[in-house]
DNA sequence: AGATTATTTATTGTCGACAATATAGCTCAT
DNA sequence: ATGAGCTATATTGTCGACAATAAATAATCT
């Protein structure tokens, strides 16, 4: 039985990637009225899908007042990330524990499997490849706290910024270095030192994007 | 300006503490026409107000089929104190960036006159004390996707579980030695020992609950 | 009888209307 | 002019009714 979407979920998606992409400024008021003509839905639906999207850290809502679109900062994605470095090296440490010897090996598959794109051109972190690792180890913590805190409330909010600001940098090669290297620590079950990979690479992440925006 | 409140507002901090406090039970059903009639409002505003339950982990919604209450287990604990070290860990290591100084001796004071009772009796760790420590330093972070996500989305299911698996238990004069540890690496801003320290304190923290539920 | 399919019932999802509140614009006194 | 208070307008909050879906029950077939 797949599971049952409702106008709300499909809005909230909507208006999500909508916010993400950039389509509905940031900084920008959500009007309920608007939005509800111009998705075909009740301002019911409406209402409940901007609650959602205040979940994600997407928008902020005042009393009496309305949504806001949040506004992207420097400052904001330097706790952004660190608030990512915490939870991401936790769930690393967590996998290092939980995940399951097939799916480890999964991870290395996947990996290897674009070695030969590293080697060659630099297309590797840019996005999928990127993502579907990250993805996998959050998933292996085998925590749900972690998993939605991650994929449903930081994520959305990172890849805001990628998009807005315009940063999909290289970082290829070591990015890629640097998950074999996780991947590693997991497979011998060592958490502590994945969790300090971990870290580390969100750190460097976060120093290259420091860089770009200098 | 006082932050207006709404029906929804008073609503969910209703439903929240009759969740916490075991008054709705857990794994109980949330049939929103019932809890309608008996907090006199409108299914708009349950609604809502379950919609905000659901960001704080305290409820499950399915569609169509509706909310229930979490379940308590040993596991679920465990994977909670694993988000809350990560968190509060960093949240540590960030107040010892951002901290102001005044603020810092504040909690230093509040420290101080609870050495007095630590001496004496068993009083400190049980309630006040040790959240609100826990509080200032969460707050000393400066970063609000931390704070709401520690203070709106961690603290209400600890609570919970505190309140309902009857975990008041001693640790007392070694928390607060803990604490005072935690306080003096923030003051000397050494924000890698304080996160250090903070997570160490969480994982006692922790090691006495599993005792506790042996 | 046991399982399977209708049918009924209970519950959630969605809607449009109205009430309460905040914002924008105007009036007027200084 | 400028600011305070008032009025008008726009927007959010709340409500009750109806539609769509899932759960519970009854009816049917093998």
């Amino acid at each position: 039985m797949a599971i049952p979407i409702t106008h709300a979920d499909r809005t909230f998606v909507a208006l999500r990637n909508a916010i993400v992409e950039g389509e509905i400024l940031a900084g920008s008021k959500l009007n309920e009225a608007e939005l509800a003509h111009r998705y075909e839905v009740s301002r019911a639906v409406i209402r409940e899908a901007i609650n959602r999207l205040s979940t994600c850290n997407l928008i902020e809502r005042r009393p009496n007042v309305g949504a806001r679109v949040v506004t992207l900062s420097y400052d904001g994605l330097i706790h952004l990330y660190a608030v990512r470095e915490a939870l991401e090296g936790m769930a690393a440490r967590l996998a290092a524990k939980h995940m399951p010897e097939t799916d480890i090996d999964e991870v290395y598959a996947l990996l290897a499997s674009h070695a030969a794109e590293v080697k060659g051109e630099q297309t590797y972190y840019q996005e999928a490849g990127d993502v579907d690792f990250h993805y996998r180890i959050i998933k292996g913590s085998h925590s749900p706290q972690l998993t939605t805190m991650l994929l449903e409330g930081i994520y959305h909010l990172v890849r805001m910024y990628r998009v807005q600001l315009g940063m999909a940098g290289p970082r290829v090669s070591n990015a890629w270095d640097e998950h074999k290297h996780i991947i590693m620590a997991i497979k011998n079950r060592d958490g502590e030192l994945a969790e300090m990979l971990m870290r580390r690479h969100i750190q460097y992440s976060r120093l290259h994007i420091e860089e770009l925006l200098h």
